[in-house]
Formats: structure tokens, C-alpha cells, sequence
DNA sequence: TACAGAAACTTCACGCCGTATAGTCTCCTC
DNA sequence: GAGGAGACTATACGGCGTGAAGTTTCTGTA
């Protein structure tokens, strides 16, 4: 018979070696790179044998999306929180916030940022369906709300290149649409492209394609920030 | 005894062996993705042994440093070209073309993008000193050159932010910077810029996490450019 | 309390990978 | 035609993900 009663002290064993075997992978990516999620290198860590794992994962490429998950969950939580910080009065603040937040979250877990944004690990396939959905939902939300705060003063700079709701309608952002009645299909693609520039400087900087260039990405992105504010038609903060 | 002489029999043989390695890896790679790069599959292909590789190449690692700097010397090739053949009195063109040039190339070769600015290879680790140093410097050369044209143009627009030569002289810009004498450190800033938005658009859209976003990655980017060429006081051409 | 069965874990095995070492064959040069 | 350099193979080692089968430990029920 199945065990079913919440509490059970094998139940409560299993949720703790899971979470274990999810904390050495983390610490394992921490130290040596997305590289270093193996089986085997858990399992040794754990004083197991690497077979042990598939009782709790499937596969290996299982344990990856659930990181995955959760690395993604963290940096939506990130990035939500330092948004709601804000004063929802200053449009302005509310973006710079919302974009340090995800710059220094992505400094702080570059391999984080590389298992959520690129190439994760060797082999790795993302699966078709629920991927990480909830949180890139939550990303995907943030985003349009940065775009919806600018919209009232960025619009007339920016309605322009002849959107359609049926360029998005397939997509998260086609989702998150009805959460910003008042964001016309031009403001979707002002939401894209906000996304472009903050996810590009900020995997630039990540990957290191910006050390070999310049010594102080900060300077740099405070510029950018600013610049970026002030072509929405706001007056930076700070 | 060394052959010496040009034009020999046997390095002629070992110039077309050579070639031949590094078509099968790129075919490999664009057929199966970077973790499709493996010694073995490409002796398999050539119906050789893994270890008669190490004739041509010390490692994987050194194939695949080659490879980079071919491809990335494909890339550098690409957007040059597109930047020369643009007429030079029309900045606001050049720059489309350049950008342009970069996105065509990037789309054409996904994998040749990854290999380039993401996470390559499994386990592959950059060498210190002259990884693709050339080509680096070409595309380096080619954003200083977006920046330069428009700085006559988009000078006032953002002489902000307070940087210094200092910013930049350890970088592949500081050694860049000689052949464009006429601009600022804030210009080199911009063109930092600038290369981050090219970049983080053509990034989201090869890793895919565009296209769970929006149907017509073309025409998002159309807008950026865009909207990127009017920001530098310039009026996009077609 | 004894026992059946589920769950956790190990052992063994297979085929993949990069790569080190040693050996073989072929061709060029003197 | 002999010597040697260069191209390539055979074999082996350790690491990887994963499948199948076996062993131990725990737990709910009779």
C-alpha cells in the first residue's frame, strides 16, 4: 500500500534527500560551472551511489529542469520584490529598481543566470510543456509592467512599426495581456525591446564578453539605465 | 628530417586533413548543436580513430578554439562587408546595415552565435592569451565605427555619465580607440551601448526565449533598430 | 508480533566521452 | 635500399548517463 498519510517519517526522509540532492547540485554548479552537475559527483558528495538519484529524478536532465525551476523562481522573486519596494508613484524608480535588481541578481548567480538564459548543461534539453512556466510568467509579467509604467509618457515616442495583437497572441506575453488592459500592441513590442536591452548588456557582462572591453560594466549600466528611462520620456531617479 | 619545402605532397595531404576535421566538426555542430562536437564522432564520420585527431589538433579543446576563430572570422567578415558596402555618407543606413548584418548572420548561424557568446561547448575552456583575438578585434573595430558615425550626430544626446579614458584602456576599446581619435570616452561608452542592444536582442531571439514571447522576431527588431537609429539623432533610411 | 510488500539503495553492465601510451605501416629522403 | 619521420590504429583508463537485477530496510496489516 501507498504510505498517503502526510507526516510520515519516510516521506519526511524523501523530501529531505531530494532537497539535498537539489542543494549539492546548486553548490556543485556554485563552484565548477553548470558543468558539474553529474549524477555522479552528487551522489559522491552524498556518499551515494549515482543510481540512488534516479529514485528521486527520472533523469538527469529531469534534476536540471527542477533547478531550473527553482533558480528561475528565485530571481522572479527577486525582481518582483524590489518592484513592489518602489513607490508605485515614480514610474521611474520602479524600472531602475526592477533592472538592478536583475542585474545584481544575475551577478550574483551567474551560473544561475547561464542555466536560466544559455546553454545550460551538456546534453541538456528543455522539455516541450511546463517548463518553468510560472516563473517565466512572473519574469514575462514584470516586464509588461515595466513597459505599462512608461506607457502613459513613452507612448507617443514609440507607436510606431505597426503592431498587431496577432504578433504576440501566441506567446507568454499574448498571457499577460489581459493583467495590462490599457498596453496597445506597440506597447508589447516597447515591452520586448526593454527586455532586449537589459537582458543584453547584462548577459554581455555575465558571459564576460564586456571584461575584455571595458573595465567598469557599472558605470556602464547606470548610463544605459539612465539613457534607457529618459527614452521613455521619464525623468531618472537617483 | 622536416620537409620544408611549400607545396609537398604530404603537407598538401595533411592541409586537406585538416580542412576536413574542422567541416565535419561544423557540420556536426549545425546538424547536432555544440555538444555534437565530439572527437569521436567526427573521426566516426571520416571513418578514422578518434586519436588520429591529435595529429591536428593537441586536444578538443584546441579544435574547438580553431573553430571559434574561424567562425567568429565569418561573423567579422559578414558585417564588415555590410559595413563597407553601405554608402558612407548615410550613417543612419550604415548602422541598419551593420546591424542587420549581424542579426542575418546570427539567425543563419545559431550555432556559430553560441559557439561565439555563449556557453560553447561542454566543458570547453577559453585559453588565456589570443582566443580569437583578429576577429574579436574586427567586431570590436565595427561597433567603435557605429559610434563614430553617429557621434557627430548623437554627441549632445549623451554626453552623460562621466567616463574617463581610464574606462577603457585595458580593454579590446582602448586598443580600438586610436583609429576613431575623434571620440570621447562617453562615445565609446555609447558604442558599448549600442552593441549591448544589438547583442541582447539577437541573443533572446537565437537562445529562443524570444519566440515564447512573440510570433515576428522580425519585425520587433525592424522597430528596435529603429528606434535605436533615431535615438542617435539620425533619421533611419528604408 | 510476524510477515508481505513497498521503498531505498547497491552492484553490475553497456555504450558514450577525452586522452595517454605503445605499436604499426607508409612514404620521403639520402 | 636503408633509415626515419609522420600518419594512423590498438588498447587502456577513468568519467559520464542510464538500464536491469538484486539486496536491505522500513512499514502497515493480520
Amino acid at each position: 500500500m501507498t504510505v498517503g498519510t502526510t507526516g510520515g517519517r519516510r516521506e519526511r526522509l524523501r523530501a529531505e534527500t531530494t532537497a539535498e540532492i537539489k542543494r549539492v547540485a546548486l553548490k556543485l554548479m556554485a563552484s565548477g560551472g553548470p558543468d558539474a552537475i553529474t549524477l555522479r559527483a552528487i551522489a559522491r558528495e552524498m556518499g551515494m551511489t549515482a543510481n540512488a538519484i534516479y529514485g528521486y529524478f527520472a533523469t538527469r536532465d529531469d534534476l536540471v529542469t527542477t533547478l531550473i525551476n527553482e533558480v528561475y523562481t528565485a530571481l522572479a522573486d527577486t525582481v518582483d520584490a524590489a518592484w513592489a519596494q518602489a513607490p508605485a508613484g515614480r514610474p521611474a524608480g520602479r524600472i531602475q529598481a526592477w533592472a538592478r535588481a536583475f542585474r545584481g541578481w544575475a551577478l550574483a548567480n551567474p551560473e544561475g543566470f547561464r542555466l536560466i538564459y544559455g546553454d545550460p548543461v551538456p546534453g541538456y534539453q528543455a522539455p516541450e510543456g511546463g517548463a518553468a512556466p510560472d516563473a517565466a510568467y512572473r519574469v514575462c509579467t514584470g516586464i509588461a509592467a515595466l513597459a505599462d509604467a512608461a506607457w502613459p509618457h513613452a507612448g507617443h515616442l514609440h507607436a510606431h512599426g505597426d503592431f498587431q495583437w496577432s504578433d504576440f497572441d501566441d506567446g507568454l506575453l499574448g498571457k499577460v495581456r489581459p493583467a495590462f488592459p490599457d498596453l496597445p500592441p506597440a506597447g508589447v513590442a516597447l515591452a520586448l525591446r526593454l527586455w532586449g536591452h537589459l537582458h543584453g548588456l547584462v548577459s554581455l557582462e555575465v558571459y564576460g564578453h564586456l571584461r575584455t572591453q571595458t573595465v567598469d560594466p557599472d558605470k556602464l549600466f547606470q548610463e544605459e539605465l539612465t539613457q534607457l528611462v529618459r527614452s521613455l520620456g521619464l525623468e531618472p531617479g537617483d
